[in-house]
DNA sequence: GTCTATAATTGGATAGAC
DNA sequence: GTCTATCCAATTATAGAC
C-alpha cells in the first residue's frame, strides 16, 4: 500500500475512533508513519483526506451490506443474516458515527457520502423487506420504506446503547427484538 | 440564575452541539457570559464542568421521558405519546450524542450518568411493554427487554438516519415502523 | 468571586531544502 | 515525494491582582 493509501486508512481509523473534530492531521501522520510535508504533497489539508477517508468508508459499508442483503436465502433469513453477522460493536458505525460531527454535518461535500450511504442501505433493505411482503413472509400492509428505516435505526441505535453500557448485550436486545416484531406474524 | 449555572448550561449546550473533544472551556466561557477565573472559580477543569453537566442532562432526560411513560393511557398510548412527542430531531440527542465521544466513553465518572439514563430509560419502557402484554395490547411471548432495547433503538438510531438526511423525515419513518410493528398484532 | 496576564502544548498549515 | 523548520492561533490551564 502506498502512503496516500496509509494516509487515507489511518484517517478512516482516527474519524471512527475520535471523529473529525476530535483527530488532527499530525495524528494522523503519525498512525500512517507519514510525516507533515508528506500528508500535505497528497491532501490539500486535513478537509481533503478527510472526504477520501469518508467516501472510502461509506462505500465499504454498502458493499459489506449488500453481501448479506443479495445473497442467497428468504428475505427474513437475509435479513437476519445481515443483522446478526459479526460486528466490532462497542466501535460503533464508522459511517454512522459521523452524523455526530457538526463540521461533517455542517459540510455539505462531507455529509454527502455519509447520507447516500445510509439512503442506499435503506433502500436496499425496503427492497428485500417488500420481497418478504409479496412472499407472505412478512405482513402485508406495512410501509417497507419505514420498516428499513426502522431496521437501520435500530443498529444505529444499538450501538449507542451498546457503546454507553460498555457491554454489546443492549445492541443484541435491540436486534432480537425488531426480529422477534419482523417474524412473530 | 447565578454564574454557576450558567456555565452548567453552556456546557450542556455546547456538548450537545460539539461533544466534549469538539467544546472548549474558552467556549463555555464566553456562551456563559463568564470569564476564565470564573470558570476555574467554580470548577477544577472541563472534566469537573462537563461532569456537571452530564449529570444534569441524564436528569433531564429521564424526568421528561417519564412525563410520558408514566402518564394516563393504555401502555401503547403511552408509549405512541413518548415516541412521537414533539423533538428537535436534527439536534440529536443530548445524552446518546455522548457515546460517540471518545473521551466520553473512556472515562468512567463520565460515562456513568449516560449508561444509567439508558439503561433506566428501557427499564421502564420494559415496565410499559409488559403491562400491555398482559392487558393484551401487545403480542405475549416477547421480551420485555429486548422490545424495549428496540425501542430506545429506533430513538437513537433515528437521530443519527435524520441529522445524515439533514431532515426529520427518516426519524418519523422509523418510529413509524416500530409502532406498525408493536401495534399490528 | 471575578479579572487580566502569562505559559506550555497542540492544531493546522506553509516554505523551502533535498 | 518526503523531510525539517517555521508560523500563528487555539487549547487548557496557572498566578496573582482586585
Amino acid at each position: 500500500m502506498d502512503t496516500r493509501d496509509q494516509l487515507i486508512d489511518s484517517a478512516r481509523e482516527l474519524l471512527w475512533e475520535r471523529g473529525y473534530v476530535g483527530t488532527s492531521p499530525k495524528a494522523i501522520q503519525q498512525r500512517a508513519g507519514a510525516g507533515q510535508g508528506s500528508m500535505y504533497h497528497h491532501f490539500s489539508g486535513k478537509r481533503e483526506l478527510a472526504l477520501a477517508a469518508v467516501r472510502r468508508s461509506a462505500d465499504e459499508l454498502l458493499t459489506a451490506a449488500d453481501s448479506q442483503l443479495r445473497g442467497p436465502g428468504t428475505a427474513v433469513e437475509r435479513i437476519t443474516a445481515y443483522l446478526r453477522r459479526e460486528r466490532e460493536v462497542l466501535r460503533g458505525c464508522p459511517v454512522g458515527r459521523l452524523t455526530q460531527d457538526p463540521e461533517i454535518v455542517a459540510d455539505p461535500e462531507l455529509r454527502a457520502p455519509v447520507d447516500a450511504t445510509l439512503t442506499r442501505l435503506r433502500a436496499r433493505l425496503a427492497e428485500v423487506l417488500g420481497e418478504g411482503q409479496a412472499a407472505g413472509e412478512l405482513p402485508a400492509g406495512l410501509d417497507p420504506a419505514a420498516l428499513a428505516a426502522t431496521v437501520v435505526a435500530v443498529l444505529q441505535g444499538g450501538y449507542v446503547l451498546a457503546r454507553a453500557a460498555n457491554s454489546p448485550v443492549p445492541f443484541d436486545q435491540a436486534v432480537s427484538g425488531v426480529l422477534a416484531l419482523l417474524t412473530v406474524h
